[in-house]
DNA sequence: TGTCTAGAAATTGTCGACAATCCACTTCGG
DNA sequence: CCGAAGTGGATTGTCGACAATTTCTAGACA
């Protein structure tokens, strides 16, 4: 079926409708960047799920790079353990044991917690403004049905919070693991996307706001053990999804 | 001067004096994960200093490995921050900055201070004779003026603790940010290279053991922030080794 | 009808060759 | 004598081709 070499992401050459039209540098790095954030954000916001096939040539016509960069982008992602790479069987979306699942959990509360209670102390307040508009966009998606964009949301106020830290090192650590949660909340997550974070961010950002340093990890603790509670540990999800339709944007 | 192919690490087929000879799939893959443990523990061990060039045709000469190798190592050591991938100049071991450096120890604190917290309870006997052992090793290496092997076992000391506790992501992390570590002690740590520790680790394990999760925090952020006061961040340190004499056994 | 086997097709793993870029040395002009 | 441009060599980046392995398919036999 698949004969036409560029199904989805326009050919390199004719038409490039997005910005940064400057610099000409070539198709192939920047393919390559765009395959990585593809499968990055297909993981976060779960229309690829855990156990996917990720089959090389099928990667190289859709995205028009050669075989090495995928190979290259693979490898990032299975070092990120975003994917599991099987020898001589290729690449799959991860899908975490439930024991990894409680460890993730559990390394996010440890820097978690630092993360709240510095901010405690430190929190501008433009951070707090900052984490506000995140959390209103939150209850917007919500309110219309969308949880793609919702959990989404959900994840980067996590991330959010990091960042105003200013310590990179925390932040790229927590963002990995806020990915893998996302594999893990698809793998073991009931139907219903733990809806409760809705208002539990709410009162923790009241915490932080409050310079309640105490307050604000127990609020932390207790979001992140509610989310565990909520996974089905034991359930043997077999969910897969198509790539062409996971990944066109 | 090299013009003989493989200097050091013996050519692939003749003699194979490590374990595990009952399987002999090809000397390529066997190569590539020694030159991925031979450059980690290069870095550990403070033979490879930051700034270091690694030119590729000579980790292929060094290790009689193909280019492709070589660079999936090299790739996947950026991935973790141990070298530094400049475009078009090749990898160099990384120069962590002053701020990265800082970073770096808040985000072991992070972790570390879970690590405590939670050995405080549940250290087995078995565990902490572990630990026990460790601390003669480290003594008794310091009392010979074996540095090199001294600061090694200082770091596998919170690897350790770390193991103990069984959760896979956090040693995964911390593991990452330890050797990190080195290399921001290569960078800004004095000749005298934190002496403290040994005593240091000492108290700590008599907290874990007393099961005073509050007295073990203390102790372990004091210890860190000991070594992060002893670093001289704003040095300008070039300097480099030789690969050849960093990478033999 | 079910299962095992053998061949074929597809997919992954590995390598060497070629192109692009940078570094160092030489050479020329001021 | 010093600085700048040019050139040769070395190093890195990229790609396509070939080899190895797995998976699918067809067919024979119990």
């Amino acid at each position: 079926m698949p004969s036409s070499p560029f199904p989805l992401p326009a050919s390199p050459s004719p038409s490039r409708p997005d910005r940064a039209p400057d610099r000409t540098p070539d198709s192939g790095e920047e393919a390559e960047l765009q395959l990585y954030e593809a499968i990055y954000q297909a993981i976060v916001e779960r229309r690829l799920l855990p156990g996917a096939k990720l089959p090389e040539q099928q990667l190289c016509d859709l995205f028009g790079t050669s075989r090495s960069r995928v190979r290259q982008v693979l490898a990032r992602l299975a070092q990120e353990r975003y994917v599991e790479h099987k020898p001589n069987r290729g690449a799959f979306v991860a899908r975490p044991s439930p024991q990894e699942a409680r460890d993730v959990f559990t390394a996010r509360g440890a820097l978690e917690r630092w993360v709240v209670s510095h901010l405690a102390g430190t929190l501008s307040s433009s951070g707090a403004a900052r984490l506000q508009a995140n959390l209103r966009r939150e209850a917007e998606a919500q309110r219309r049905g969308d949880h793609r964009e919702a959990t989404r949301l959900s994840g980067e106020f996590h991330l959010l919070m990091a960042e105003l830290t200013g310590n990179r090192v925390v932040c790229e650590l927590l963002g990995g693991l806020v990915v893998r949660s996302s594999l893990i909340i698809a793998l073991y997550g009931g139907p219903v996307l733990h809806a409760c974070g809705e208002d539990e961010h709410q009162r923790l950002l009241v915490a932080l706001q409050g310079g309640d340093a105490a307050q604000a990890e127990a609020q932390l603790s207790e979001h992140l053990a509610h989310i565990v509670a909520s996974l089905d540990l034991g359930a043997r999800g077999e969910r897969h999804a198509d790539l062409r339709q996971a990944l066109q944007r």
